[in-house]
RNA sequence: GCGGGCGUGGCGGAACCGGUAGACGCAGCAGACUUAAAAUCUGCCUCCCGGACGGGAGUGCGGGUUCGAUCCCCGCCGUCCGCACCA
């Protein structure tokens, strides 16, 4: 009989997958990460918080990479001695679970709790510092009844207003569309062509606070500066004025055109007057003048695509109307309708100065309006064939002639105030914040609408209004409004029969204030005043730079809201701010042209790529964000699977910089689990070889010195790398920090007897480990516990370890010796040598000396232990 | 069009305050170990000339400042992002 021997795959020398959820119960048991919403050990605070996740049922790398980022800081700031909070929760409502419940006749809150379990579980695979016990979600009732109470809280501030409005109507999702939720005329998540229709509507008056929006973003100095200043853009101030053209003839009750400006000092160059095409005083017009109506029919087909503004030709409508002229009694003006006027923007009416404005040349070149220049150029000469819009003096203008724009816009304005035909205006670009969703799966508007009584708040003790469960999504619209009896109860003011408001909030609201709810989530107030006295502001948020402006817009703009009703202290929600990169992957087409997931080929070693056992060609495309429609994800679950959190956590921290896209490779995960066993060996190796309670006496070997500076220089390096988000330079680092240790390993085995060896092993290893386990914590609780004299103590909870600055100063330096700037030799001396003794040394380096033979030296330049330079004669 | 960012080996990237450019990783090549492979370890790895020593070029391109520039200044080119008829 033959027994046939099989040899057993080498286990792996860290066993990841018995590890990593070992450490997590450990640290669950331990309680580590839960802190107490008002901690009184006078600790200093630290908020990290990374951008709560919507619910979709599976977490992607974006995930994984906002989170890892995210726990690196919280962690190390804990092993720094902060209180740290760092709490998850769920963006729970939204159109999603609606589309779910209609696809899968399944009811929204069963589809998103289900997800929430699959994305919790998920997450905590990737051993993430979070208090779990602060978790909510903001479907839940008991979140979303203190956000009604914000809601009336608000109103009650004037803060909250109801008015009918033109709003941008997505046919497809079937509701209302904020203006940023727009983009290019198209439904941000639909991407259906946005019409407009005219609703009642709920809004925040966001506008209240653009003056403080705006001028607090100079003082968030740990924002990146491009997010600001993408705030700062849409925000949009502008100065300028507001001014009334008289009609010649009154005309349907209008009697003039207000006219918003920045370029009031142009007036005297004016030649029309243009009015947006859904003006009143052009909708009027249109009423008894077809060709009026077919005009403005016409300019509301154009929508407002990049493409439709770039190749549309400025066209316009001469209404026969004229006004007169501010400054030039007896000149009138010529009054037109045209297209590229902006009813949402100013008064919805312009003048036309075409010589000093580029829209208002195109214009006038088409119509044959007089063009003429008032502003004659502070350098060159006005321009032939554009509008000239820099600075210079006025001219052709009256009063204004001599000026300079700034000054002329000053004197216009003072002119048309003493006239009285208009005043100096600020203007803005934000617009107030429409927060009504004709939807079921949000946040209901605690609001009842009376006959008589009006727009009733339901009264705080009615709190929280529910959503009802038992809706039906088979009709289109609202489910919340074809509900038999939800909405009907009584007026809370005069108990009239009334009906409920059946709108939704936005589910940006949900998302503007949880991280106040965080500090404290179960208080029975919105927030809790003393929790976020400590806890507000977010020290460290971070996220996706698709936030940039929607999200971070609003959260700010509630927090001052919650401010001015006196919920909390702060202005400003985040303090710190970290926009992450996305995550990319190459993407795969088969020889059809379809899409191909990366688990569906494999690379042969030439580099070519097939369709999994087939000979199949598969066409390798581009690298990019990964997404479902090219296929190109990876999924983090099965990662994990195969390589343990510590190794994704690991590969997309050493990457590159975290701001930046990162690309996602087979190749750099297998590295970095390799990684993650050569550490286990080398601490296997010195635990093993550790011999106790060693103590080393005097300075002990070179092997020994050298050993240690090489760690307190990583502790310097690591330390400082992680405190500016260089957490590929910390990754760096380590990696040299593990190399030293591999060449000490060998030190030692060719001097066994060096104790002083033996001991800086030790500590190196015990400060590899105290680095990594930001990054790495489960590997580095496995390493922890290989050496620890202590086992009991986890690394989390150990403190960051500090260095010796006097060992990391180096026995000698090398300096570069330049003969005219070129590198042509190098000396070693101890730091701090003078001058004149490296200066001498360098001048006889062999190469050197080679090159200064016969020539003059005119110029010794000597910068202390880093380089010497001899400038020659020519 | 306006605003902003970024251009460094085959790739991701590093570089203190203007002071040895290319740390560290990935890929690749060579070698050791092995019956073999995997794993591991060692070495090489910007380009060009040269056996080595050495020399030349080099941080998108062109100029400037400086003893010395990836870094500061001027002018281009490319690329990415945001906003976009905002008066």
């Amino acid at each position: 009989m033959i027994e046939t021997v099989t040899p057993e795959p080498q286990a792996p020398r860290y066993d990841f997958r018995a590890a990593e959820p070992f450490w997590q119960q450990a640290w669950d048991k331990g309680g580590c990460f839960a802190v107490a919403d008002v901690p009184a050990d006078g600790r200093p605070k630290y908020y990290v918080l990374e951008m709560f996740p919507y619910p979709s049922g599976k977490i992607h790398m974006g995930h994984v990479r906002n989170y890892t980022l995210g726990d690196v800081v919280a962690r190390y700031r804990r092993a720094r001695g902060y209180n740290v909070l760092h709490p998850m929760g769920w963006d729970a409502f939204g159109l999603p679970a609606e589309n779910a419940a209609r696809e899968r006749r399944t009811h929204p809150a069963a589809w998103t709790w289900a997800n929430i379990r699959a994305m919790r579980a998920e997450l905590q695979r990737m051993g993430l510092s979070i208090d779990w016990s602060r978790e909510f979600a903001t479907c839940q009732p008991e979140y979303y009844g203190h956000q009604q109470r914000l809601f009336l809280d608000f109103l009650a501030a004037g803060l909250v207003e109801r008015r009918e409005s033109w709003v941008n109507w997505d046919p497809v999702d079937g509701t209302v569309l904020a203006n940023e939720q727009v983009i290019d005329g198209r439904g941000w998540r639909s991407g259906a062509l946005i019409e407009k229709k005219k609703l009642s509507q709920w809004f925040f008056k966001i506008t209240r606070f653009a003056p403080e929006l705006l001028a607090a973003l100079g003082e968030l100095d740990r924002w990146p500066e491009r997010v600001r200043l993408m705030q700062a853009n849409w925000i949009g101030r502008s100065e300028g004025a507001r001014i009334r053209f008289p009609l010649t003839t009154a005309l349907a009750g209008f009697e003039d055109i207000e006219v918003y400006t920045t370029r009031p000092d142009t007036l005297f160059g004016m030649s029309f007057l243009a009015l947006a095409p859904e003006h009143p005083l052009a909708l009027s017009l249109a009423e008894s003048n077809p060709e009026a109506a077919a005009f403005i029919a016409e300019c509301r087909r154009l929508g407002t695509t990049a493409e439709a503004i770039e190749t549309t030709e400025k066209r316009g409508f001469p209404t026969g109307l004229t006004v007169r002229h501010p400054f030039l009694p007896g000149r009138t003006v010529p009054v037109w309708i045209a297209n590229f006027v902006l009813m949402e923007y100013g008064t919805g009416a312009i003048f036309g100065c075409p010589a000093h404005d580029q829209r208002d040349w195109d214009f006038a070149t088409a119509y044959g309006l007089p063009i003429l220049p008032v502003v004659s150029p502070a350098q060159g000469k006005m321009p032939e064939t554009e509008a000239y819009t820099g600075p210079g003096t006025l001219t052709n203008s009256g009063f204004l002639d001599g000026l300079e724009v700034d000054a002329a816009k000053r004197a216009a304005i003072e002119r048309l105030a003493e006239m009285g035909w208009g005043r100096g205006e600020t203007n803005w670009r934000l617009r107030d914040w429409g927060i009504s969703r004709q939807r079921y799966w949000g946040c209901p508007i605690p609001i009842i609408h009376c006959a008589s009584c009006g727009a009733v708040p339901v009264p705080a003790g009615q709190l929280p209004v529910v959503l009802p469960d038992d809706v039906t999504f088979d009709l289109p619209g609202n489910p919340l409004d074809h509900h038999p009896t939800w909405k009907h109860v009584p007026c809370p003011r005069c108990t009239a029969p009334a009906t409920r408001e059946t709108d939704t909030c936005d589910t940006f609201v949900d998302s503007s204030w949880y991280f106040a709810r965080f500090c404290a989530p179960h208080a029975d107030s919105p927030v809790s005043r003393e929790a976020t006295d400590y806890w507000m502001p977010v020290d460290q948020y971070i996220g996706g730079i698709e936030h940039a402006i929607l999200h971070l817009l609003y959260a700010r703009f509630f927090t001052r809201a919650m401010q001015a009703t006196g919920q909390i202290s702060v202005a400003e929600p985040f303090a710190g701010l970290f926009t992450q990169g996305m995550v990319t992957h190459e993407s795969y087409r088969g020889a059809d042209g379809r899409w191909l997931y990366p688990t569906e080929i494999e690379r042969r070693t030439d580099g070519t790529a097939f369709v999994a056992g087939t000979d199949e060609p598969v066409t390798i495309g581009r690298i990019e964000a990964m997404s479902k429609s090219k296929r190109n994800t990876i999924d983090p679950g099965a990662i994990i699977d195969r390589y343990g959190a510590d190794t994704a956590r690991w590969f997309i921290l050493s990457d590159n910089p975290p701001e930046r896209d990162m690309e996602w490779t087979e190749a750099g995960v297998a590295g970095a689990y390799r990684f993650t066993q050569r550490l286990y060996r080398l601490a296997e190796g010195v635990a093993a070889a550790h011999p106790g309670a060693a103590d080393a006496s005097g300075d002990g070997s070179a092997a020994a010195r050298r050993l240690r500076r090489t760690t307190h220089r990583t502790i310097a390096a690591v330390t400082e790398a992680l405190e500016s988000f260089s957490f590929n330079v910390a990754v760096a680092r380590l990696y040299e920090l593990a190399g030293a240790m591999a060449d000490a390993e060998k030190d030692a085995a060719a001097a066994p007897e060096d104790a002083a060896l033996a001991v800086a092993r030790l500590e190196a290893l015990e400060m590899l480990t105290r680095l990594a386990a930001p990054m790495m914590p489960h590997l580095a609780e496995a390493m922890n516990a290989l050496i620890a004299r202590d086992s009991a103590v986890l690394v989390t909870d150990q403190p960051w370890p500090t260095f010796d600055p006097a060992l990391t100063a180096a026995e000698t330096v090398t300096i570069a010796v330049q003969v005219m700037g070129k590198l042509r030799g190098t000396v070693v001396f101890p730091p701090g040598t003078p001058a004149a003794e490296v200066i001498a040394a360098a001048e006889a380096e062999q190469n050197v000396a080679r090159l200064l033979e016969g020539r003059r030296i005119v110029k010794r330049v000597h910068v202390p232990d880093r380089i010497v330079n001899f400038v020659l004669a020519s």
